[in-house]
DNA sequence: TCGCGTCACGCAATCGTTTTCTTTTGTCTA
DNA sequence: TAGACAAAAGAAAACGATTGCGTGACGCGA
């Protein structure tokens, strides 16, 4: 690596200071016009690239985002749901001059905690896409004062960009319901204040119909584990009062459930009905397709993105919890079958 | 933000000078044993942590390392298997005190070039997941002389941690072939001097076994574009001399080629048997398991990890290429017929 | 007692910017 | 022609660490 071209060495090349041609470069008014374009043209040719530590240790600003992305093996980068988002969340905020760095989530000995790598590297703001809530590190962090978009999840004083859980789950079940299904069992994954809105919408739907919901068309499911959701498939298929829909917590889950009862040969939708949540690819994979509720990744990573750099911009002397709804789409898919209503009618 | 404790903060405290608490917390050999504790005592105390923008700005080493990861939209870290090797690379080189962050691939208009971020943010060294080698950007900065490691890409004087292709392929032309089959056809990737080992393979292996290998069966097919591994079934099969099997360059490709043989009423591997790459998740979960090479991308990014960082910690005077190869391991699956080779023998 | 080596520590320069405060220069007006 | 004022440029102090060098104190052998 030889030696980099510095302010300096543009300002020997030009006869000028060195203020002067930190001045022109960064287009201020008081560097007289043909002065400041020798200068910005000079520095161009030399192949001039501004030292990133210097000017931000100088400035504060560093124009860089952390990205929280969970401590669990089960949903990290790998997942696509995360990874989609995460996706649209770079390009925003590269569109506006940010960039990403990942907070480190080891547990190396010797590690920082979350909020010490970001007093040690000066976030301008944090992006939680997922977290364990519960930890202290990660309570630490949010209780702080930095700006932070967390995705599903409220936060007091920060930006909450989460999907329309109730109303998704809502015509969700809706659809399910003009297919002709009444006993439908609902498999949902572990609840917080804004994930617990499907279940909620579940069983507000349900009594709106008058259906009843026994205890057993309701079981929890770790997301995202492929295994149990094929496990409690077997419970639920076991029952006496077999549902004709089992509704999965995402689309990972449910191809469990598919998987399941393919292998002890049944035929979906003839034999029973299926619904996932998320609309990854895979269920355009599987057969048949999964009915789901496709997520508007792109524009949930694009809102958390400008969302937080104008939090980072524009400063509220006391930032107010702010939630983000953003509405998936209903795709029906080739699970769902449609049901003569009244012979399955009570 | 509250102002941050910096290390004249601390000497204060301690009536010390700030070079002696510097010293102190790099635990050099030049400061008293007990006012080195009292000093990392104190500082723990005050919750002190280091201005990274002021210690790289001096010292040089940033202990970051840039990664680059294509600008193709099928291929970035929405991919499972370049999201799994960047996993293991993150963990392997966080577990010796550096950290990644991302190239911009964006191309707004005042972006800056790779070779410009690089010495923008100092990084130590690159990590090449996937990038477009034609591109002048990509040229520029592989023919630089900073550390680099690249993923199934040989560079001069950088390190590529290869999957071996060759070997791996040629394993899965054993295993389709000592199950009967003769008539093997091969979609295939495009070829560079790594992959291209997978063509050599087939062919070479085809050759030894005094198989033919008609122009039909040979076909090129993007990587991971599903559609297209689709479309290249339906000409195969239409083939007169249909194959009893086909190769695909990656899962996904097989997955769009199995999907399109069962839509059409094929049941595999009753009527023809296929064979994927990579080993994503996807083959566990389609039905029939495809048979595929699981690449081992845990070793991959954790050789890549090292193998770098070794390269920053001890640098030589003038680098030369190496490359490291990583097998990878057959999955037999369901999707391979055994065929009475008696019956299909010219 | 002198001289030498070692140990601990402080001084001050340095990294490459940004930014505030002066100073210089030039122009315009009275 | 003096005075006022704006514009353009420079000087210098930060930002927060690292680090080579200098130095005082001390111990120890001669």
């Amino acid at each position: 690596m030889k030696e980099a071209v510095s302010l300096k060495d543009i300002a020997k090349m030009c006869n000028v200071s060195v203020s002067t041609v930190s001045k022109a470069l960064n287009d201020r008014s008081d560097v007289g016009r043909e002065k400041k374009e020798e200068i910005q043209r000079i520095a161009k040719e030399m192949n001039y690239v501004p030292n990133f530590m210097a000017s931000t240790l100088r400035s504060k600003r560093t124009r860089n985002i952390g990205v929280l992305l969970s401590e669990s093996t089960r949903t990290n980068l790998m997942h696509e749901h995360f990874a989609r988002i995460l996706n649209s969340f770079k390009d925003a905020v590269e569109e506006r001059g940010y960039f990403i760095s990942f907070l480190n989530a080891n547990l190396s000995p010797n590690r920082m905690s979350y909020m010490e790598q970001c007093k040690y590297m000066k976030f301008d703001g944090i992006f939680i896409l997922c977290a364990d809530y519960h930890s202290s590190e990660v309570k630490q962090l949010v209780t702080s004062n930095m700006p932070i978009v967390a995705i599903d999840h409220t936060l007091s004083k920060h930006i909450n960009v989460a999907s329309n859980q109730y109303g998704d789950m809502r015509r969700l079940m809706q659809l399910i319901y003009y297919r002709g299904h009444r006993k439908i069992a609902y498999i949902h994954g572990e609840s917080n204040e804004v994930t617990g809105g499907r279940v909620n919408a579940y069983k507000t739907f349900m009594q709106e119909h008058g259906l009843p919901v026994p205890s057993e068309y309701l079981y929890t499911c770790p997301y995202r584990d492929y295994e149990r959701g094929s496990a409690l498939t077997k419970a639920v298929l076991a029952l006496p009062n077999r549902p004709s829909c089992i509704v999965y917590p995402d689309d990972l889950t449910a191809v469990g459930g598919l998987n399941m009862m393919q292998e002890s040969g049944m035929v979906i939708p003839r034999d029973i009905s299926i619904a996932g949540y998320d609309g990854l690819n895979l269920v355009n994979i599987v057969r048949p397709r999964i009915a789901t509720i496709r997520q508007d990744t792109v524009s949930m990573g694009i809102q958390a993105g400008n969302k937080l750099i104008n939090r980072i911009e524009f400063p509220d002397a006391t930032p107010v919890a702010e939630t983000v709804i953003v509405d998936g789409m209903v795709e029906p898919g080739e699970s769902l079958a449609v049901i003569n209503v009244s012979k399955h009618h009570n």
